[in-house]
RNA sequence: GGCGCGGUAGCCAAGUGGUAAGGCCGAGGUCUGCAAAACCUCUAUGCGUCGGUUCAAUUCCGACCCGCGCCUCCA
């Protein structure tokens, strides 16, 4: 419900659900293509304008909210004395000269430039987007969604609250300001913030450029699962920095862990062989040090393992491994022919005819693979 | 300027007060006519720099250098 989101929707003159809609349907599909448990519950914002407005309503009354003159609703910060705890932030530091943003379009409506909308009054720009509220018609401010639909779904105090460290501050801290006043209880008893992803040594984003769509990635011959290992192979909280090259080398392990896993018998393994894996992972969630356990295990071969305990692992690291590593092309009528030519002299042991065929196919742009009882064809690698 | 994260082999990356997991690349080998695949072996006296503590520091302390992020309505 940004202002981004609307101005598209006016400009597309489509309904803002619709907008929506499209980027939630991409979302869900690359989740699921990288192996990723759905959530059992998804909440929208538009779907608890409700919930919302009940809780800004509560923390007007309890005198953490003021009405501006224009029909917005704010947080007023200097009633949490509590406020910037989770960030460090003792009060507010910031020191003007050096990247300070310009002041905010509200500033004027703000008793204090550290306070936060809680319900934004209905400005033109805003066109039929709006919902009427004591207040006035208007729309949710943009942390108070997720206070709303935590409490809803999960309760007052929540064990866990997870996001990347860019929404520590002010995100964070402001969805405990709103929470703890509204409910009087902890918000959450934990905190996890993930690093960023770097890519070129730089934080990605659409404004640098230097991004990367999963469909990119597979226009490139990389597998969703390549890119799942690449994550997997950094620290959750420290910075990985993304590069094509990584891609390739999730390839190869996986392929490692695919030829391994194949070697496996049904049944009458120690499933305890794993333990120093999942013991990676419950030391602060250490994947790198997760796979580093395991290809240790796959080094020693296969004895004492089989096909149930390596599978568990697989699913704790979310790995699929019967995704093929590109996909197959169809070689074209005349290609095959040469490679049958070649497959005939082969067998016939006519090697310097094969040898002649092989390069010919090269030529064509095509790599042939032999196996014992076939061969097949693939695109050649460029170079 | 404030707050935070990080600097470990060519690349990626764990980790510990007692002498450096793992993946990729590279090299050698086994096996296949060749190629590919697979498998085996090897590859950091060293962990940003300089000091300090210690019998012992990459690991603790201090200073410094470098990279990245956040610092308010873009979610």
């Amino acid at each position: 419900m940004d202002d981004k989101t609307i101005r598209r929707s006016r400009e597309e003159k489509r309904p803002l659900a619709e907008v929506t809609q499209q980027w939630t349907d991409k979302f869900h599909a690359d989740c699921a293509a990288l192996n990723c448990l759905p959530p059992h519950v998804e909440p929208t914002a538009t779907g608890h304008i409700c919930e919302q407005v009940d809780m800004i309503a509560q923390l007007e009354k309890k005198g953490h909210a003021y009405r501006a003159a224009d029909g917005s609703v704010y947080f007023k910060v200097a009633s949490f004395p509590e406020y910037g705890r989770l960030s460090h932030l003792k009060e507010r530091e910031l020191k003007l000269g050096t990247s300070l943003k310009p002041q905010t379009a509200d500033a004027d409506e703000k008793e204090d430039g550290s306070d936060f909308a809680l319900w934004k009054a209905h400005k033109p720009d805003d066109g039929d987007v709006g919902w009427e509220s004591p207040w006035g018609r208007g729309r949710p401010g943009w942390h108070i969604e997720c206070s709303a639909m935590s409490k809803k779904h999960l309760g007052e105090t929540i064990d866990l609250h997870t996001g990347g460290v860019d929404l520590l501050f002010p995100h964070h801290e402001n969805e405990i300001a709103q929470s703890e006043c509204c409910n009087g209880a902890t918000f959450s008893k934990h905190w996890y913030h993930s690093e960023h992803l770097l890519v070129d040594g730089k934080k990605m984003s659409k404004s640098l450029g230097n991004l990367y769509t999963l469909d990119d990635l597979r226009a490139k011959g990389h597998t969703p699962m390549e890119l799942r290992y690449t994550l997997l192979a950094g620290h959750p909280r420290k910075q990985l920095n993304f590069t094509l090259d990584s891609l390739h080398a999730a390839q190869k392990a996986l392929a490692t862990l695919r030829a391994y896993r194949a070697t496996l018998p049904a049944s009458g393994g120690d499933a305890a062989i794993f333990a120093p894996v999942f013991a990676a992972l419950s030391d602060d969630l250490n994947t790198p040090g997760a796979l580093g356990a395991l290809f240790t295990i796959v080094n020693r071969g296969n004895a004492g393992v089989d096909l149930p305990a390596f599978d568990r692992v697989l699913f704790a690291l979310g790995l699929k491994l019967d995704e093929p590593a590109a996909p197959k092309a169809e070689a074209p009528a005349e290609v095959v022919a040469l490679a049958e030519q070649r497959w005939a002299a082969k067998k016939a042991k006519d090697f310097a005819s094969a040898d002649r065929l092989r390069g010919e196919l090269a030529a064509a742009g095509w790599t042939m693979l032999d196996r014992k009882d076939g061969y097949s064809l693939e695109p050649a690698k460029k170079a």
